[in-house]
DNA sequence: ATGCCTCAGCTCCTGAGA
């Protein structure tokens, strides 16, 4: 089975590139963050005629995720049991012998701020959620745009970008938590080139200049791990006409869907 | 640089993203 991770930026702009994205790489899960448009907007049916079963969680300009899938998924959730929020941010399904998550992780903005305090409690109640999750699907993929690096080797400017959001201490050690959980991050279990990021600014050439930052991971369970064949970061897409900011995750674990 | 892009929306500016 392969899963994949992209942050569209508006589904709306999105849509061409997605459709002919999933057409040259037929995915098994494909799951989408920031499609920024309401329920009665997400364009299903295109996914049906690309051969794709779809659940969705929208809302209105901002965030919005969801999870397409070559079989139906089931047992679907929207966001974080027991955590209030507003805003449409997780969603998951079984798809076939595996517990799908698909998250967009809030931003954060800048420690200090409200929204950075908002994050934090989004962590603490995801790790909380997704050790329940665990215990009841060993066989799990996490997968989507955590807003947070690892490490250094995610960062284009690890000096410049010390102590910045996506890069402090406090968003790492959330990270690290969750992945003690007993989960690993897919994409290092595989050599990989160097400067690996999954997003480029708009800004100032960032994509050309190499300036980035690995921000979108696929998570995958210990019991998934030893199937795990490969993990990548597709840039193609971020060099089209009017790209999404971030380019899609690809993971390959050698297991049957049905 | 409180900047630079891109997107949505109570759309000709503002908020948010990362």
């Amino acid at each position: 089975m392969q899963f994949a991770t992209w942050n569209v930026n508006s589904l709306s702009v999105r849509l061409p590139q997605v459709l002919d994205w999933l057409c040259q790489n037929p995915v098994d899960v494909l799951v989408l963050q920031e499609i920024k448009m309401t329920d009665d907007k997400f364009p299903h049916e295109a996914f049906t005629q690309a051969g794709y079963h779809a659940q969705w969680f929208g809302q209105k300009t901002y965030n919005g995720v969801a999870l397409l899938s070559r079989t139906p998924a089931t047992q679907v959730l929207k966001n974080i049991p027991d955590f209030a929020d507003d805003m449409a941010r997780l969603i998951t399904a079984n798809v076939g012998p595996v517990r799908v998550i698909g998250a967009y992780f809030p931003n954060g903005q800048a420690p200090g701020t409200d929204k950075f305090e908002y994050k934090m409690q989004w962590l603490k109640s995801l790790r909380a959620w997704v050790k329940e999750e665990l215990l009841a699907h060993p066989n799990l993929v996490l997968m989507g745009d955590y807003n947070i690096t690892f490490d250094d080797a995610d960062v284009w400017d690890p000096e410049g970008m010390r102590d910045q959001i996506h890069c402090t201490d406090e968003e790492r050690y959330q990270l690290g938590a969750l992945v003690a959980l007993g989960l690993n991050d897919s994409f290092r279990l595989f050599e990989q080139p160097s400067q690996s990021y999954s997003w480029w600014d708009y800004r100032d050439f960032g994509f050309r200049r190499k300036r980035g930052l690995r921000i979108d991971h696929i998570l995958i369970s210990h019991a998934l791990k030893p199937l795990a064949r490969a993990c990548h970061i597709d840039t193609t897409p971020r060099k089209n006409e009017r790209p999404s900011d971030h380019a899609p995750v690809v993971l390959t674990l050698d297991i049957a869907q049905s």
